[in-house]
DNA sequence: TTATTTCATTTAAACGATTAAACAAAAGAA
DNA sequence: TTCTTTTGTTTAATCGTTTAAATGAAATAA
């Protein structure tokens, strides 16, 4: 029921000056202070269990210790783990996180942005939506450290960037296919003109074709709305009309529509199509056959954005990450009876 | 690079006091402000990008528009739904979230109340773990409002409490499984203590023992570590020892886990075992069979929560959300042919 | 012409902390 | 005994904003 105690109330209760309060609970002067007067307030203030207002701090010392973390979507599970990992060392460094979402919308994303720089955040960590980058503007107006996670745009500096290299890793799955003996491959992404979804695409799309010779690799786009009627009509399509042995889900969300598909329709998976998919999710595990998928280094990264926030020096620094393929079940060579 | 401006900046520039630059940006006093001056602070304003610094404001008025969020894992899908929901609520009140995982773990969850409490954050929103019922004593000694979500303590308050009728839940589950012609179940839960967790075993127990007469009802409880392994065990012993006809996994992660086992080990469901499943996931929807589930009305619960912070007169009720078995293939009847 | 309103703006305290600088009293050096 | 140091504490400014109260000038009323 008692209202906060301030140092205020502290000093008055003892007769002593705010300063004076303040200099003992900070640890500071020790050598000056007289033990007795010290002992007495430190034993007040752990009475009344004082707790220090940060908002006061922070007004004086413009630290927050807080990070502005803004992504697409929290109950996204690319997100989520990524929050968790950027928790996970925010916290290590003494830092917390506010969150916001900003569902790929721009205007969304300069609103929660404007929050955040408000509220003074030490830093900010950002998965730019499309058509957000122009709003970077506004952070880099006030100086404030960031990064931008995930996504990558042409007018930033690779420093100010924390990804993988989406390219090798589209590059790597095409490979993949080659060596298990899948010749003809469907990729299956979202409809966007975001960057690091176009570096993934061009990853497919020029291996393929260095592989296939001058066979057009079949690429599918879908839209964000009604995604789970779009892929079902695309992967019979694919698997029913064009016969391909093989498919290559290129978003988490996309990967769950369309092995729920497969399931459906009970297309066997490696033996009719052979299946790998964009990042990790528990559900892969229970599917008929375990899935082969990309992995992203999500702690890596993750602990790489809170550094780069709070140290000056490793925000100089460029670095790609690359990704892990993690080869499982869907991805069986099939044994041709008929070669025997 | 210009650092942040502040309404001395402005005030100094025009040559007019800071309470008048105050008054204007905030539209008081608009009767008595020459309309001039108005105009020119406002246009000072916007050409030099002027944002209220939020940290000065809430220090004066002892608001922060923050709530925080204190849940087990964010990476855990059942809590970032509920983190999404919780932040779409809230910024839709003009509030934002912060939020801290505290993996079940009392002491950590004491520490981040402390941070967010010395943060000032308006509510504090917790799902609190097995032991860290004590510490919401801080919470109360400094008057800040705040919901539990999903648990429940006896010495709280229901109106404090915002979750589902456990016990209820299970019972429904049991009569489904029944009704669907499943005489032998399972139900498979973590070995806790939390009292929200005890409710939805008893709910099973005394279902199943009213349903079945004497026979004790199958009750299986793992621990966090090795969870993997000991449902292995535990589900191959049910299966093959035991005979049971369904199973009933109490929680996400059992569920996940539980059903790589059927997966792996080609049990068929819902022929060999019916299953049910606690909360929701992508997950079920790639299953061989679509999964019959329980569902918790996270949205509702979420903006209840928000809610009860920001508004003492919904705080003082007292609700307990009913859960909805959404039925799927995982629990469909088996016609058995000796019958026929 | 003087008193009263109205208008436009400023002063100053406050929120809760930090911190450089000032100060008074006691102790030590000359 | 006077001067200098040391010891222990206070004063006051500051961070950026809000807001009640004060102020001074112009307009209106008496």
């Amino acid at each position: 029921m008692s209202k906060k105690v301030s140092m205020k109330d502290i000093a008055t209760e003892l007769g002593v000056s705010v300063a004076l309060v303040s200099y003992v609970l900070n640890g500071k002067f020790t050598n000056r202070i007289n033990v007795e007067t010290a002992e007495k307030i430190r034993k007040l203030a752990k009475q009344h269990n004082y707790r220090p207002n940060q908002i006061a701090k922070s007004l004086k010392s413009s630290k927050t210790y807080t990070i502005g973390l803004i992504i697409a979507d929290i109950s996204n599970l690319f997100y989520s783990s990524i929050a968790h990992f950027i928790e996970e060392e925010a916290n290590k460094q003494g830092y917390n996180v506010v969150f916001g979402s900003a569902y790929e919308d721009p205007e969304r994303f300069a609103s929660i942005l404007d929050v955040f720089i408000a509220k003074q955040v030490d830093g900010l960590i950002l998965a730019v939506p499309e058509g957000g980058e122009k709003y970077l503007e506004r952070v880099k107006e006030v100086s404030l450290p960031f990064v931008v996670l995930d996504r990558e745009f042409a007018e930033l500096d690779r420093s100010m960037i924390v990804n993988i290299d989406n390219y090798g890793a589209s590059k790597v799955v095409v490979e993949h296919f080659q060596q298990q003996g899948f010749t003809k491959t469907a990729a299956i992404a979202l409809k966007t003109n975001l960057k690091h979804l176009q570096a993934r695409k061009e990853g497919f799309m020029e291996t393929s074709s260095q592989a296939l010779g001058l066979r057009e690799p079949l690429f599918y786009e879908v839209l964000e709305k009604d995604l789970e009627q779009e892929i079902e009509r695309i992967i019979l399509h694919a698997v029913q009309v064009e016969k391909v042995d093989s498919l290559y889900f290129f978003t988490n969300r996309i990967a769950m529509a369309g092995l729920a598909v497969l399931a459906r329709f009970d297309i066997a998976v490696p033996e009719q199509v052979a299946v790998v998919c964009f990042d990790e999710a528990d559900a892969y595990k229970i599917f008929k056959r375990e899935i082969t998928y990309v992995q992203q280094p999500l702690k890596e990264m993750s602990q790489m954005a809170v550094q780069k926030i709070l140290n000056p020096e490793i925000r100089k620094l460029k670095k790609i990450f690359q990704t892990k393929l993690i080869v499982k079940e869907s991805t069986n060579q099939i044994i041709d009876n008929e070669k025997l």
